[in-house]
Parts: structure tokens; sequence; C-alpha cells
DNA sequence: TGGTAAAGGGAACGTCGCTCCGTTTGACTA
DNA sequence: TAGTCAAACGGAGCGACGTTCCCTTTACCA
């Protein structure tokens, strides 16, 4: 085994600057080309968002896997940091609730890619998965609690139950023109809402 | 639709000799290939097999899709005429079950790619899907048939379900390694047989 | 048997994943 | 601060692919 990397700090802070810098580019290039052309989109395109050349994604991710797995880690981070800021930035929890799962679903394109691209390994699309659902199920639950607490949605959903009903209506996505799960999606949401008190 | 076909005989045999034979030979290559290869095989070496130019393929299937619902209805039909034919020429009817299986499963190679091919055409595919029930059970009901009949299995099971179980067994081959559905199915088979009458 | 439209063949084009190697640059040392 | 050097970069280039285009061949009918 290596224990090259240079973060302990031992002697020599291995990582070049702009190795890292790059690295950070790229998976925020990645994301947003599956999002917008699926997980099977060029390389050169990826690329060419970075700014960079296609020799630095494959010296950083030296398979396709390798990369779609990178960024399903950053945006499952991501998004779960994503979930407090808008808590703490929005006025209502439910909208709150609201923009997250628009991130959330934004996400799913490459959770989805990631199955295709893991069919040889199981286990580790298991882990990945674990990983995920301990990771996003709590931040779900916090907002849910928030929105309860605001007594803008009544409690009768679980943070689990949402995201795996989420999850389905996007399974899918973009197969047939005639589905859009992302309205679908918004109706969901506006349906937590409480109905607002009659006035008169 | 278009009734363009000219079997119906009006005035002129509209088609060619040789592109008829060409079909044939083409469609006859591509399951082989399919088999050999899986259906993202090169349009080039279905093209080589069959002896032909890659515009001869394109000139009688413009997509993929095309290609491979022909293979997927040829090879229905071939299985469905493999079995009476196996049946009579035989002498067990269990054997001529384990043979004819033996074609179910290679064909079922092109089933699972029909529906990664047609994905976007769930009503398509549903079609396909019932003429391949509606074709096939039979057959494997007549086999099953004449299997008890002789004495060679029990009447415990349902052709539809053997199929079903079949098919469930190939399902994500190729994909793992560790995984032989031939040989899960060869078992099955032989699972049928009625135990020989103990002599002594 | 000759004319003709259908069919065939395959060179050629554009795109893709991936590699390779000359060039650049950040970091450490004297 | 200047010098050194390995790590990182970039992109031309390779081979393989799907698809098209057009010239050649051929089966059919009068």
């Amino acid at each position: 085994m290596s224990l090259d990397a240079g973060q302990a700090g031992q002697g020599t802070p291995r990582k070049r600057a702009d190795s890292v810098r790059n690295e950070q580019v790229l998976l925020a290039a990645a994301a947003a080309v599956f999002v917008g052309s699926g997980v099977d989109a060029p390389v050169r395109e990826i690329a060419g968002r970075a700014g960079v050349g296609v020799g630095t994604i494959y010296r950083h991710f030296p398979t396709r896997a390798d990369l779609i797995i990178a960024v399903y880690r950053h945006q499952v981070e991501a998004c779960a940091e994503a979930g407090p800021a808008l808590l703490a930035n929005t006025e209502s929890p439910h909208s709150a609730l609201g923009q997250w799962v628009d991130l959330f679903v934004e996400f799913l394109v490459t959770k989805h890619g990631l199955a295709a691209a893991l069919q040889n390994d199981r286990d580790g699309f298991d882990a990945l998965h674990t990983y995920f659902v301990d990771r996003l199920v709590p931040v779900c639950a916090h907002l849910l609690q928030a929105a309860v607490a605001a007594g803008e949605i009544d409690a009768d959903i679980g943070a689990y139950e949402l995201l795996r009903g989420v999850g389905n209506l996007c399974a899918g996505e973009g197969k047939d023109p005639q589905y859009n799960a992302d309205r679908l999606v918004k109706l969901l949401i506006r349906g937590l809402a409480r109905p607002a008190p009659r006035r008169g």
C-alpha cells in the first residue's frame, strides 16, 4: 500500500496547487455537463468547459467510472452542505426544502449514471449508495423538521420516504419525452404544504 | 403506416432476389454476432460476417433498433419452429427440451439488447414482448407435455413459469464474471427429470 | 437482349475514447 | 533570490466507430 498522499504534513506537501485547483474545476465542470448532456457526454466537452486539456482529465480520473464516482461523492457532499445553508438564507423552511430538492434532483442524474457505470461492481455501488443515504437522509430530515416547526407542513412524512419518492419519480427520466419528472416533483413538494388557514 | 411490401402479388413482385437473400444472410449474421459480441457489436463486424458492405446493412435496417427488432422477430420464429423439429429428431423429449432451452437462452441476448435499444418506445417493446410470450409459451408447453407423456418429467411446472425462470436466470448475464447463467439453466433443466426408478 | 431502376459496396467523413510526449510551472534548495 | 527538477499540463495524433454518399453491379421486364 502507498502512503504517498501528503496531507499528514510529514516533510513535504506533495500535491501541487494547480493540481488541486484543476481537480475542483473538473468536478464542477463534469457535474454541470452530466446534468446538461448526460453521463455519456464526450470527454472533450468536459475538458472544454473546465478549460483544461483531455490529458488532464485522464491524469486525475483514469477511467470514466472514476470520474463519475468522484463527481458523485462531491455532489453528495455539496448537497448535504447546501441543506443548512438554504435553511439559514431562506425565510420559509418549506421553500428551502423545495430548493434543496431541486439540487437533489439534479444530482440524481449523476447517481443514475453511476449505476450504469458500475454494473460490474455491485459492492462498490452499494457502498456508495449507503453513503448517499446516510449522508442525505439526516439533512432532509432536518429541513422537514424545520418546516414542521414553522407550521408550514404536517409531520406525516419521513425523510427517507420523501427522498425515495423523489428518486422514483426521476427513474427513467430523459427517456420518454412524454414524462417530466421535474414537474411531478414540484407538485409533490407543493403537496406537502399545509393548507393556509381560511380567511373570512 | 406503409403497405408498400410486395407480397400480395398485384402486378409486380417488387423485391429483388438478391435483396431478400441478403436480408436473410444479414439476420443470421447479426444474430450470431449478437450472441458472440453483444448487441453493441460494430456494424462492420456484422457486415463482414454476412459478406456484404456496410451500406447494405443501412439500406435494410436504417437504425440499429430496426436491425435488433428484425433479428428478434426472426429468432422468435426460428426458436418456435425449432421446438417441434427437435421433438421429432430427438429420442428423448427431455433432451429435446434441454436443447430447445439452449436456443432460447442464446436468443435472450438479443431480447435483452432489445430492451436497451427500445428505451424510448415502451409500447413497441411491450408489443414485441407479448408476441414473444404468445409464440413461445405454447411451444414450450408442447415440449413439456411430450416429456411428461414419456414419463421423463413430472407435470408440476408450467411453460410460462419455466421460461420466466430461465429468463430471470439470464438477467444481468455477462456483467458479472462470477455468474454463469448457462450452468444454472442446465441444472434447472436437469432438475426437471424424474428420478430413475431404483433398481434392485 | 438491351434498358433501367433497385441494390450493392466501400471509401470517406466526422466524432469518439484514449495515449503520448514536448512544454510549462509550482515548489524546494542553496 | 535564482536555479533546479519532477510533477502537471495540453493537445496533436491514433485507432475504432457510426453513418453517408456515390459509383458500380445486377436482377428484372419489355
